[in-house]
DNA sequence: TTTTAGCACTACTATCACTCGAGTGCTATT
DNA sequence: AATAGCACTCGAGTGATAGTAGTGCTAAAA
């Protein structure tokens, strides 16, 4: 259905946009084909029918399409491994051995960034099967205290409370040890139920104030954030030639500010994951590349996000590097 | 030295162009000044002889210099105080009973960028005089563990730490007891010494595997995050008019990405400060307000960044607002 | 002495015509 | 099937032109 040498030419058309950012002649590809313009544009010109390729204007050299680079991912590229240049910038983060993991992928993922120019992004998603390993409460004064949760998993959260009239030290105190006493053990998706049903009527008998500290508690306690989001390198990828006009560079900006637009890119399977121009909700510019892990029985997202024009190889072979040196964690 | 003309025509142009982002000429003020274009323009002529008006060529209308808005600012402008619309948006937050200081004012500066379209920077340093109230340490596994410090104003800092080798949960529970005693009521600014001088002498004493714990808590207690930061609309800035070229997008945005350059921001007094253009060490076509607050001991920096034509009366109307809702706490 | 009317002048903006070069598509030939 | 050759197209750049929105200056008026 298309040639040996339709795929080489593609895959060159792609290669060097991918370099350049200019439209590719015909002419330049004379000598590495090994044959006349002519030739090629007759080749161009059924890969540009099928629509593997677009031109810019009528006379302007081939560009890829989105459809091109699909077919490039699918069937032209070839895996490649991380290559020597790569793996020194990286190789430190995960040798390190006072690293905790978390860091140690966010480390990376910010070396990526700064390499590649793309937008790097680490999405932990907490489970919410991670169980209440202690809660802490420390007053500070007697209107304000500072109520911390610890995860069997190692995660933190804290909040500053401040109470809606002022509370004896012994009664948050007695409060905070009935709490504990039933909270712990209990997974993260059923705190919010456990508070209601059986710890409110609890402290409703025990404690004086009690509608005061329930309502401090519930609101410290219920509202976790689900998710950690580190985002890299926002600005590399508006250093892109393709991105110079002011309303795109605007429009690009706004969505990366948008915080809850990247948290709901899902990936869909195990491997990794592409989603080029359109085939993602995010813009129909850029390329998302993306890919969940899994440590300690935490969850994750991986994602790298540049221009279509993307390194694909390169990208994927990074992000394969940083999932086995998870894995092999 | 200047007249009471001079002055309102000044006042006149620098208000004009901070809504227009256009060069104010001659003929529009007229009617507001009762007199001749003519007479508007030797006037004209005069204030950028002295250097407050510039013209963006030959023939074009007046646009402020930086010494204008400066002499604006000083002089002219008059004490504003926060306006109805603007009060509206912000007293809930403030008239909220259950929002801790801190949180308060992170949130009345996000409105605050929102409805001005500057951006907003709350800038919170931990005072180094702070003292730990409590050190807690909570195993993971055997190589895992979760270091929390909390002080006395109620700042949370948590570290995930990994053992270099695996230690005994006993080993580890002793040297976070012996730590407990020696280490609360220390001033943050003392802890570091504190470790190295007292502490490590004794749980080498003490302590079977002192040499890998001593690490790895000594990384978790001093490495403080002396302060936080949150920044608000970076976006909006971007979208004022004169900011309509890729390259001075890509250059603020780089500006803003390196967070160390905005940290540095130190302000001079108590009062309000008004950095214009090349008097901030910022970007010489922004503004930056900034004044600091004090809470519980704890001070902090608010700022404002805007373009150079900023609505200055309205930027200083919402910080004191801000400011008086912190003091009267 | 201050204000103003009038006019010369200037620079920006938009448009148009033109050229050049880098491409293509097509056709006839090898 | 590959190629040489040619006509054609478009974009980018250049220069000329006209219109417009301003100014500065001068001389007259208030």
């Amino acid at each position: 259905m298309i040639s040996d040498r339709q795929k080489k030419l593609l895959r060159l058309i792609i290669e060097d946009y991918i370099k350049t950012a200019r439209p590719i002649s015909s002419k330049s590809l004379c000598e590495i084909l090994d044959c006349s313009s002519a030739t090629i544009r007759n080749e161009m010109s059924f890969l540009e029918d099928i629509g593997l390729l677009e031109k810019t204007h009528i006379s302007s050299g081939r560009v890829p399409s989105e459809k091109g680079y699909r077919y490039y991912v699918d069937n032209i590229m070839r895996p490649k491994s991380i290559d020597d240049f790569d793996i020194r910038e990286l190789e430190t983060v995960f040798n390190s051995k006072s690293l905790v993991i978390a860091d140690a992928i966010s480390k990376s993922m910010e070396i990526i960034s700064e390499m590649t120019n793309y937008t790097a992004i680490v999405l932990g998603s907490t489970s919410k099967e991670n169980k209440v390993t202690k809660v802490e409460v420390v007053p500070i004064d007697s209107q304000n205290l500072v109520a911390i949760v610890i995860t069997d998993k190692g995660h933190v959260e804290h909040k500053n409370v401040k109470l809606e009239e002022k509370v004896a030290v012994a009664e948050i105190k007695q409060t905070v040890n009935l709490i504990n006493k039933l909270i712990v053990g209990v997974p993260i998706s059923e705190v919010s139920s456990l508070l209601e049903y059986e710890i409110k009527p609890i402290i409703g008998q025990y404690v004086k104030q009690h509608e005061v500290l329930y309502n401090a508690f519930y609101n410290a306690f219920t509202d976790f954030s689900d998710n950690s989001f580190k985002m890299n390198g926002t600005r590399n990828i508006l250093m892109q030639p393709e991105f110079n006009n002011t309303d795109k560079i605007r429009d690009i900006i706004s969505k990366f500010e948008d915080k809850d637009i990247i948290k709901n890119i899902k990936e869909e399977d195990n491997g990794i994951n592409i989603y080029i121009g359109s085939e993602n909700e995010f813009d129909d510019d850029l390329t998302i590349i993306k890919t969940k892990y899994k440590v300690n029985g935490e969850e994750g997202t991986l994602a790298l996000i540049g221009p279509k024009r993307m390194e694909y190889d390169r990208a994927i072979a990074l992000l394969n590097y940083i999932k086995q040196n998870i894995d092999s964690n």
